[in-house]
RNA sequence: GACCCCUUCGUCUAGCGGUUAGGACACAUCCCUUUCACGGAUGCGACACGAGUUCAAUUCUCGUAGGGGUCGCCA
């Protein structure tokens, strides 16, 4: 690239992110990164009726929480701005005045038209190569409407020009209007930056992901419990193999390998099953006090307090790799951060069908209140010695520690379990597991 | 209707003239195992079709079919 890169990411306000969109500032944002370029962020905001500040919030929440950093733009400024389309008119207007003096425009009923080349346009495209456009005989293209607001292609291609753009990497839904753009940039004495037209995100069924569908808001998988490491990655791949071993990788890796030439020319439905998959994957590389931050929330909304951040680390590795979703970690904790945890009714079951429960279950309590030494060897001794004295298998014992002390069926490993609850509260659940099966 | 893009297992893909067509997700079976997972092993499963070009086509060309997209005083 002679030129610095900049590229950018022009998203209308419409309510939320879509992950399309997403995908999109997602390449533009490795391609500048990777050049080391800049990655701009401009809000197209000309309809009036779409521009409230919650439409913008959740473009701009949504590319933070993916780790889209945006050099110039809203909230970071720069030399090219203001970054809201609604704010540049003089520069539309000044334009416009250019086509006028070059004789390219023309009104019709109030409204400005641009009247196209109809010569044969090539669009060379770094994705699908040269795109060959016959002349046109589509009519003249309107710019500006009667009320003196312009139209998405011409204020398009004069703030790319304005904020020299250099890589258009932008949806393949553009790439038949692109001629139309090329025609502008050539009317306007401009040379047209490089394109780069990138295959559409299809929805389970096979058509362009729409607002409906799931998955197609960004806003649904922080709702639902995604690591943003997992969903940027689950989104790279779905129109671009990069040379890495593995699909696994982060977004270092994501910038140091992105090429362009990389990009797929066809169209990849999306699958939130492998989506899921990832998020397991990514959720495994998380330990400490980083676990804990992503689960917080979660924990807090289903009444779990988190005081001591060690401990709820402790808790969540303990089961970090047996779930999908951040948001499944209530469900698999919750009895380490409360004593009034309930009994699932299948726990209850299998502990009233063993008649000898009652009888080891008093062991257990005996053994293991007379365990001087809580640690994994001290607690296995002392389950392998009640197993001895009654005459059944240590993993006999097993299922019904668990049931006793987490009211769960699965659950983080026993001894695990045991570690981290204490052994002043094991006994204590083991004991009250007991007397609710003698009363009953 | 016109124009544009695309076409390898169910899905995401590797392949860039000669491969037993490879991998990932999902699924199935087995192993590991106190549960649930993880992990390991195995299996299932694809070059849309038809012509060319070539000694040789998944790979190159053309056509057909199919899918997607665009043709606004939406962005």
């Amino acid at each position: 690239m002679s030129s610095p890169v900049r590229v950018r990411f022009a998203p209308s306000p419409t309510g939320y992110l879509h992950v399309g969109g997403a995908r999109t500032a997602l390449y533009n944002w490795l391609f500048a990164r990777h050049h080391g370029g800049k990655f701009i962020l401009r809000i197209e905001d000309t309809d009036e009726a779409r521009n409230t500040d919650a439409a913008r919030r959740a473009i701009f929440d949504g590319m933070k929480w993916l780790g889209l950093d945006w050099d110039e733009g809203p909230e970071m400024g720069g030399d090219c701005g203001p970054y809201f389309q609604s704010q540049r008119q003089s520069n539309y207007d000044t334009h416009l005045a250019k086509l006028e003096a070059a004789g390219r425009v023309y009104e019709d009923n109030g409204a400005i038209r641009f009247k196209f080349s109809r010569v044969p346009i090539t669009v060379p495209d770094l994705v699908c190569g040269d795109v060959q456009f016959a002349a046109t005989e589509e009519p003249d293209m309107t710019i500006r409407r009667p009320d003196g607001s312009y139209i998405f292609h011409f204020v398009n291609v004069v703030d790319d020009i304005e904020m020299r753009i250099t890589h258009v990497l932008r949806g393949e839904d553009h790439l038949p209007n692109t001629w139309k753009h090329i025609d502008l940039y050539r009317a306007l004495g401009c040379e047209p930056p490089l394109f780069g037209h990138i295959p559409l995100l299809l929805n389970p069924s096979g058509s362009k992901m729409s607002k409906r569908d799931e998955g197609a808001s960004i806003a649904s998988y922080i709702e639902a419990g995604f690591l943003p490491q997992a969903v940027f990655n689950y989104l790279c791949l779905l129109g671009w193999t990069p040379k890495l071993d593995g699909e696994k990788f982060s977004a270092e890796d994501a910038v140091r390998a992105f090429d362009i030439s990389d990009v797929h020319h066809s169209n990849a439905r999306f699958d939130m099953v492998k989506c899921t998959w990832f998020n397991q994957q990514h959720l495994r590389d998380l330990t400490g006090a980083a676990l804990v931050e992503h689960a917080r929330p979660w924990l807090e909304k289903a009444g779990l307090r988190v005081d001591d951040v060690p401990y709820a680390a402790r808790t969540l590795e303990s089961v970090k790799e047996k779930v999908s979703l951040v948001s499944e970690f209530p469900g698999w904790v919750h009895f380490f951060f409360r004593e009034d945890f309930p009994i699932e009714d299948e726990a209850m079951m299998k502990l009233k069908a063993n008649a000898q429960a009652p009888a080891l279950l008093s062991a257990l309590s005996e053994a293991l209140s007379a365990c001087a030494d809580w640690s994994d060897v001290g607690i296995t001794e002392a389950i392998n010695g009640v197993a001895v004295a009654q005459k059944v298998k240590p993993g006999a014992l097993m299922p019904l520690l668990r049931f006793s002390l987490s009211g769960q069926t699965r659950g983080p490993d026993v001894k695990v379990m045991m570690g981290i609850l204490g052994k002043e509260r094991v006994i204590d659940r083991v004991n009250r597991a007991g007397s609710i099966l003698t009363q009953s």
